[in-house]
DNA sequence: TATGAATGAGCTTTCATTCAT
DNA sequence: TATGAATGAAAGCTCATTCAT
């Protein structure tokens, strides 16, 4: 019998393989969403069977958990030194939220796939029955409460702040995917956050 | 034997039968997206078989597009009037800007289902095969062109603003999901709006 | 391209095709269990495929499920008149007594087939959570209280007796079975039946 | 990071290790049959993994073929004895007869899982291409010549008179097992036995 | 205006097994 | 003495769709 084409059965390393398989599967979740998007498919584009994505995460379920957790981690890793530089306290001059919020929007500029991604398992997982919906929603307390401290310096109305930030943040983005990034996402960023957080007159 | 206890084998008027459907659609279609959700499931919710579902719609697809063809009518119906109460001409000045925003919101905040229905077809619309791109595409431009015309004669970068406006819309909405619609929605709107459109000074 | 063996795709009766699936599917239970067997198989023994069997009986457990309905309705149709030919009531004197049970017997000596079904899925219905738990308690229950009335009027533990019987007919037909049925079920069944209930003296 | 939270990582003695899958494999066997259970679900139940177990005993089959031999040396060691106590002779009077099949019986009782083991072994294991089928057809002929020498002083149709001894100790114990163990098997067997076994009179 | 039978493709998951470590 | 990665096959089941009635 001819050996036609077998894959080599290429060994990886636990942790190797496992990145692989979650670097491919955003792509396909950023695609499709949780519900619309399946291990098989994501197994062929990794070139392995589905029973070995299914070795690695034992579920679908177990997938979406682990990249959320690794997301987690590499966004902390990327935001947290943003958030306080020198002293890691909040920030609270209007310059420095600038700035921190200007490096968020740049550093996501420069990933939209992970925007997509984002953009469609929080909002599916608006149900509470979706897997990550306890994710999004701790995840995005935690974000409203952290510019919320940011700007309550500022403002007279911290919160309220707080949530047009992140409205404005996500609702751009969203355009900017939606019209195949032909505008410049970070000034108009910075046309949008000048209303929010006003020059001292 | 006699068919004693067959259901009331409802023979609906085809335009009542089809709306019908739709109406049980759209809260399958916002639980689960266009990938997630499956035509058995809303036949087995409308009480009727598969087939009879694709008798009326032809297909997946076709159902979505019926869909997205009624909430368009339903829409522009009630919109349209808020935009150009008399005389049908895009308004301008400040505050009728701002009654007709208003009114967009307050109309939206009385039916969360709709908000989650457009959020998750949106979103998943950014990818270009997905069926309901080019409407999506296409109503957004739309809407911010008229929200562009609506604040020429208020702001210096009208698009930016229609956008910032748009964006803080989805992204405010989004919020109120989330939280389980604990805050007053159209109040946080009209705090939003306010710094966007600030008062004449 | 070529209509390689595409089978006529062959519609037919609902009750005709159910009753044929549960045909086959006695074939496959009595082989493997209910554990063992697969509605995969027996698609392919069936000639359609395993969304058409499912589409007849919902889950491989609706499946079994029907089995045993259909079974127990033919069980019954033969059973009841050996136990009371002319008037119905459960019968009392030894002769009626022999009679029955040789009738049940010499009906069981020619299916084979059932009675190993019979005494697979029994025997793997004593856990609690197998699908025919309910179904083999009830019937055995039943069936040892008919037997215990049959017998009250000859022996003087008729309950023990009732059990006695029940035991020996699995039994014999366990060993049948296994020595590929070689000796004369009805044979050796009169002999043992005869030491149950001894001819008066 | 050390190693923290490893399980003990009991690395087990070979011939103990096998005894302890073994004893495990019972009751999952027992559960489902040889079709029905997974050696997957056994690895689980034992804390080790899929591999280890087939380290130990090479396939699915082997684990049964080794599990049969092990009950087989433990029966034998355990009848033997009762069978000849002291000149290893078939016994041939009426109360040795009794004494043994109560000593049998009475073991039997205080090892249900056993039972039911054997039960569905012995069951699906009609069907020859059973991997257990040789085992237990061999067995089951071992057992009936034994019963048949032993009876052979006491009636005048041995063999007979051994299927029915077979058939109640296999039938009682079913319905012993079945009804939840709420009734006496011994003396349910001894009520039995002293139908088949007649004392002289 | 719908249903009912049937399908082909796909889904997630489990299975027994192999092989290198 | 075991594990860990990986697989091919199969499991039960759901999906969108077709077609005759």
């Amino acid at each position: 019998m001819l050996d036609v084409e077998t894959a080599p059965r290429s060994r990886m390393n636990k942790d190797l393989r496992r990145e692989a398989i979650l670097t491919e599967a955003i792509r396909a979740l950023s695609e499709k969403g949780y519900h619309g998007f399946s291990i098989n498919e994501l197994a062929r584009r990794c070139g392995l069977t589905t029973a070995g994505i299914l070795h690695h995460f034992g579920s679908k379920q177990g997938l979406l958990i682990a990249l959320l957790d690794m997301r987690d981690r590499l966004d902390q890793q990327a935001i947290l030194p943003l958030l306080a530089p020198e002293d890691r306290r909040v920030p609270s001059t209007r310059d420095s939220c600038l700035t921190t919020l200007r490096a968020i929007m740049a550093r996501n500029a420069e990933q939209p796939e992970i925007i997509r991604l984002y953009a469609i398992l929080r909002t599916e997982a608006v149900v509470p029955d979706h897997p990550a919906f306890t994710f999004f929603r701790t995840r995005e307390m935690a974000v409203l409460n952290v510019f919320r401290d940011m700007v309550s310096d500022l403002v007279p109305d911290p919160l309220s702040t707080a949530r047009q930030i992140l409205a404005l943040i996500g609702g751009l983005e969203m355009q900017w995917l939606r019209e195949s990034r032909i505008f410049d996402l970070v000034a108009e960023w910075d046309s949008a956050i000048s209303k929010i957080l006003p020059p001292p007159s």
